[in-house]
DNA sequence: ATACTTAATGATCGACCGATAAATATGCGC
DNA sequence: GCGCATATTTATCGGTCGATCATTAAGTAT
């Protein structure tokens, strides 16, 4: 239809677009925030040439910012993972000055606040069935971070004095956690969510997990 | 390395592959059989000439039993999803002569049997994210056919006289199912689940939901 | 205004993709 | 054992992919 090669850069207006020079280190971040939001919606296996395309560039100049499409793709699981993991999170659930059914909630808002957005959850369940290594590393640390914590808090709060989790506890605060997850898998993913009420769907998970952890501890360590 | 054309059909073997002669009902069987598993593990993505290959014969041969790639891929949704929906789950749940909880418990057992396979979990995952229809479709039957009918047999229990569950119950009852089926995602897609102990996690998902049940309708109803 | 650095493009390579058509050979009915 | 229907292969087409390299032009310093 249109085989005009001055025109690579997009298929919709005839005119050659304008180039324009951008700063290095500009440039590279506009490429990386577009890269995650492209391979996000159209999977990892889609083409450099159609990025570059909704980036309003040619192909080639990626190469100039990013060693190899396996490189820039790297870079995405790091932005997204990594750098939107936030440390303060930590201290959410440890604050013993409050109780632990509110720091669960506080928790849970903040965190879902970062992670249900398409491109976070797309990216991590994309990854997840390539069998990426950071995406293992990454459920370590929600294991070791969030889940364990959250554990020795509930056994600190009830009085006992071996604060560290039996595998039974950990496997059922994953069974929460899952819970919440997969409210955003379905509200995102799916679009098949009934209700468009996050906190309900946090507050009803935790209470249901809180009132059965004690039995499910007990069971354990019997 | 080796660029003999006689040699398509394996890349080990030297020796030209002896060619056998199937019934096209019995070869379009193993055919859909091995597809299945074969975009599994790698992704509707990968090519039709890989998935040859590990079948045994050459790429042209698979379009004369199905006339495109993703006509192919129907049939593998088809096969996953609606091949393997049991009719009788739905009689495990409504089977009033026994108490819920040990309805839920079998029901869960049975699903699990059949959703807890490495192909199933990933095949469920990579068109969800495609964006398939099918897939949407599915999650409405896992609410009517699942979660709908547990909600409702629960007030019967509780000698509500109206049967119908609100949303806010509906949603309630996904959190457990989804704590279940994260379970299989974390067992099955991350491998990173610590006890291989599928019985437990149902058990404890199933007393965590119940304990809680109540209390969602009730704050809904109010 | 001119020169220089380098961002950005144009052209192209070899490999691989889905799909088609012609050639081949296998196994069954007779 | 022979002939024939058709399962299977060989060869190939047009298109797309990641990646490389030479060329062009935008902005800045002088």
């Amino acid at each position: 239809m249109n085989d005009d090669p001055a025109d690579a850069r997009t298929t919709l207006s005839k005119a050659a677009a304008p180039r324009r020079r951008m700063a290095f280190d500009e440039r590279r971040e506009e490429f990386l925030t577009k890269a995650i939001e492209f391979f996000a919606q159209e999977g990892f296996e889609s083409s450099t040439r159609e990025l570059a395309r909704r980036l309003g560039v040619t192909q080639p100049l990626l190469y100039r910012y990013f060693p190899s499409k396996n490189d820039l793709i790297s870079e995405v699981y790091d932005a997204v993972y990594v750098k939107r993991w936030r440390e303060e999170w930590g201290g959410i659930l440890t604050d013993r000055s409050r109780p632990v059914r509110a720091r669960l909630m506080e928790f849970y808002i903040a965190y879902t606040d970062v992670v249900f957005h398409n491109d976070w959850m797309r990216i991590f369940l994309f990854s997840g069935l390539k069998g990426v290594d950071i995406n293992r590393r990454y459920m370590g640390l929600v294991r070791a971070r969030i889940l364990e914590p959250i554990l020795t808090e509930l056994r600190f709060e009830a009085g006992l004095e071996d604060l560290v989790p039996t595998d039974e506890e950990v496997e059922f605060a994953w069974i929460m956690h899952g819970g919440i997850f997969y409210y955003g898998v379905r509200t995102l993913i799916y679009e098949a969510s009934i209700l468009n009420n996050k906190a309900f769907v946090i507050e009803t998970a935790i209470d249901s997990f809180l009132g059965q952890v004690a039995q499910v501890r007990d069971d354990a360590t019997r």
